[in-house]
DNA sequence: ACCCAGGCCATCT
DNA sequence: AGATGGCCTGGG
């Protein structure tokens, strides 16, 4: 157990910001969280939080995966204060960080997630990890042991190939898995950092043009991959929600000029708002208030 | 029943 | 270059 006070930081937030797909509500107000193969439970009081590992886990794993290292307050104070929306956008996700994830696991889930929504998204990663995923003995918040599954190294679901992912519900998107599985193989990558390493040798346009190689990434996904596998934050991907909020908001874009650098931060705050907005939500948190 | 979801690919003009 | 249709599946 691990106890610690975080400023712009909000579970609930970042589970439902879509950036991460194996985070759970796992009742009592504890969040379940799988990732770099280990399991852990968050919960949170305000800004204070506690989890079920260790102080040295918390350092060495957590603190990093968090992005603890990034001032977000500093970053939210650069939003233009005329900007009305994503003023709004940003009050209301104000705990919101764009999380550092294994650049392995984001190339496959967000392959997954075109044309794709998020409770399925979640379940269809959740059977390649059940399938697939080594077994994970953790710690719950209350010190009893957890199983979870981790997510799959690239060579396991390279050998399972489209085949074993049949079932899966995963549908046309199974054989893109194969074809990145192979394309990670045969770079003969050591591990998701050495590949990150790699893919930005040329900054991120150069990630971009590199991941747009691989059969079943287009544009989108190859930013996303850039947010969340690469802490690429000046990626900005346009997905249907971000096209919606041009059309509403934004008649001649959004001012990507004004965020040189973190407009994928941005993109993150205004993604969670309307998808908050569809939801009913934004209309229960106004009548908390 | 129906529509569509954080698109991409192939196949046209 | 830009526009269209097809695609697996299951939530809402």
């Amino acid at each position: 157990m691990y106890e610690l006070k975080i400023e712009d930081f909000n579970l609930d937030q970042i589970m439902g910001s879509g950036q991460c797909f194996r985070w759970k509500d796992a009742g009592n107000g504890r969040i379940s969280i799988t990732a770099y193969g280990k399991y852990m439970e968050a919960v949170q009081k305000g800004d204070v939080f506690v989890f079920s590992c260790g102080e040295d886990e918390f350092k060495n794993v957590w603190a990093e995966y968090f992005d603890m290292g990034t001032d977000y307050g500093r970053i939210k104070e650069t939003a233009d204060s005329s900007d009305t929306y994503l003023q709004e956008a940003i009050r209301f996700g104000s705990g919101i960080r764009i999380l550092r994830q294994e650049l392995w696991e984001m190339l496959v889930s967000f392959i997954i997630s075109q044309n794709n929504n998020i409770p399925r998204i979640r379940k269809n990663i959740e059977a390649i990890c059940e399938k697939y995923g080594e077994e994970i003995i953790g710690r719950g918040i209350d010190g009893q042991i957890r199983r979870a599954y981790a997510f799959p190294e690239p060579k396991i679901l390279a050998a399972a190939k489209t085949a074993g992912l049949e079932g899966l519900g995963l549908g046309y998107r199974d054989k893109y898995i194969e074809a990145v599985s192979l394309w990670w193989m045969e770079q003969g990558f050591s591990d998701s950092r050495q590949a990150a390493g790699w893919l930005l040798e040329e900054g991120y346009e150069g990630a971009v043009s590199k991941l747009l190689q691989i059969k079943g990434i287009g544009r989108k996904v190859a930013d996303c991959v850039c947010l969340f596998g690469l802490h690429c934050v000046e990626a900005f991907p346009m997905d249907t929600h971000m096209k919606k909020i041009e059309r509403e908001h934004y008649r001649s874009g959004f001012p990507l000029e004004k965020y040189n650098g973190c407009a994928g931060i941005m993109q993150q705050y205004l993604f969670y708002y309307d998808l908050a907005g569809e939801s009913g939500a934004l209309e229960s948190a106004a009548a908390r208030e």
